[in-house]
DNA sequence: TTGAAAGCGCTAACAC
DNA sequence: GTGTTAGCGCTTTCAA
């Protein structure tokens, strides 16, 4: 692969001249600048980037370290960050934690030792585990889940208030005893979906019923089956996500339960699947990809003046009621 | 951040023993290697990898450049090139084109500058859009849509084959007038689906109603929505892909037709939500992960030996008929 | 405006 | 077994 020394040579300039002028600085003769753009095509030449970095001690591409690439919201969130990325100039790589700590420290090797711009990243959960990223002094955003022992910039949804209202609609539906699958404890979100729906209960007489399972399909299948084949069966269900979602119809279907009239339910996540069912899912719809555009700016912020004061942004999440959360089938 | 030459005067030892302790040669004094880990450790020391891989001339990341974030389908590759690079000893990065030949470039830029290892991609469909790919000799391989004027590794599907297999089922379950709704035409997964419906529909005397819309909902939904509002409606549908179904499920619902009896349905991919329909859609399954583990596999053995000759693995797609293609509702 | 040269941090000959 | 040193390809002073 041709190098600058090539198209110096080519164009009989120096390397330094090549350099200047196809980094567009304005002190480049026009005649040799076009004599070196000429040559660098004929050449096929491409900088090194890798070179380039080193020498500039700095990057232009950003790490993104989702946990789960199967699970729309991240995926949207990734939407988000790419389109805000592109338009400052930065490019994004994703890396895919897949909910595992070990997944993710190396994630964050690579990100550090590549010397990425900055790092956004939805945290496993696992405490201290990110504490590399942070000693390093990269950039780092934290969306969706907080980081409890350390300062930094985040993007944040007010999931226990959007918990608390999925539930008073519950309750106000007259479903009387409403139970929450919610994932597993020690991820904030998950904590925070059990707390509002517990904010939600208070004083109601109604017993709280909290199930845990990852989130994910297979787990949730299991526990909701349980709770539907238990005693005291629930007539509601408040769900963690949408792939919990799909775990628990796949319970329901098994038991013979209709959404609706035999169980109330309302799920994180607005999948694009859910308008699909009958009756339809009632759902919290969080702005994903709001979340990524937000965290971007604040981790371009940060590049630009990493002296600046870590803020955290929280974002509304908002119940859209539908068939499934309402007694009366059919209805919107 | 601290360098080599700051480990290496910590531990007094040169530059050299250091770079040998920390990359587990056997030529280092136990003592001196044990120094020096330590050195490393309080010093926080992080290998710059941009040095590392100038010197080396090599990386160990992969970039994986696929053209849609949000379906499933290429998420499942994902994650089965994640699993067999990091066995390999490869990091991955995931690269968004969105269906767009512009972002493709310029990933295709990153991952060349950035002297990745190799890329595997799912092309885009533009032709010659990837050219500045394969003329820089880095190891490719092309997933799921065909290289038609370039010999490269690529993995396939039969997915001639399969549509032809659905369409064939739809006419033993007795259906007349069977439709296909299909992408772009010049992406060759979509110029296949077609093919196989029309290979199917030969000689049984019906006629060939071909659609195109985007690989995604809303076009599909459009699409659908003329079909199923015309004279002469199809009482069968053949579907894409999993995103498409999804907006013809819900031009389904706006004309209030049921799936199976008023329309047999099949859509290619079998995402996590189709068995929660009532009735179940049939799909055309694609072995999407094990797409992801075979282009891993073949990039690997490309970049060891890059003089091997390219070659074809095509894989089989699997019917999976339930209520949605049985004018029996609920049958399975 | 252009060129010569230093040097980013690391690895791999080569010499001892 | 260890140190010295050259050099990967680029950008950026510093002189001219």
């Amino acid at each position: 692969m041709a190098t600058i020394s090539d198209v110096a040579a080519r164009a009989g300039v120096s390397t330094a001249t090549v350099s200047r002028a196809l980094n567009g600085k304005s002190t480049v003769d026009p005649e040799l600048a076009s004599r070196v753009r000429a040559a660098a095509k004929e050449l096929g030449y491409r900088p090194n980037g890798l070179a380039r970095n080193l020498r500039r001690q700095e990057t232009a591409v950003l790490a993104l370290i989702i946990s789960d690439v199967e699970n729309p919201f991240f995926t949207a969130i990734a939407r988000g960050v790419e389109d805000t990325a592109q338009a400052g100039g930065f490019q994004v790589v994703l890396c895919n934690s897949d909910e595992n700590a070990d997944k993710e420290r190396r994630y964050v090797e690579v990100a550090l030792s590549e010397r990425a711009a900055g790092v956004i990243v939805s945290p496993s959960g696992l405490p201290g585990s990110l504490d590399p990223l942070f000693d390093s002094g990269t950039p780092v955003v934290a969306v969706d889940r907080r980081m409890p022992d350390r300062s930094c910039d985040m993007v944040l949804v007010h999931s226990r208030l959007a918990a608390r209202q999925a539930t008073e609609h519950l309750i106000e539906q007259g479903y009387q005893r409403i139970a929450c699958l919610t994932g597993p404890e020690g991820v904030p979100t998950a904590d925070d979906r059990a707390a509002g729906y517990r904010d939600a209960l208070v004083g109601t007489g109604r017993r709280e019923v909290l199930r845990r399972a990852e989130y994910r399909a297979p787990g949730a299948q299991v526990a909701a089956s349980e709770l539907l084949g238990g005693p005291e069966r629930p007539d509601a269900l408040l769900v963690g996500n949408s792939a919990m979602a799909v775990g628990v119809l796949g319970a329901m279907r098994a038991h013979g339960l209709r959404a609706g009239i035999d169980l109330g339910l309302v799920s994180f996540d607005d999948a694009p699947w859910t308008t699909l069912l009958e009756p339809q899912l009632s759902v919290v719809a969080q702005p994903a990809y709001q979340i990524g555009v937000q965290a971007t700016r604040l981790l371009l912020a940060r590049i630009a003046d990493p002296g600046r004061l870590p803020s955290t942004v929280t974002l509304d999440a908002r119940l859209i009621a539908r068939g499934s959360s309402s007694r009366s089938p059919g209805s919107p």
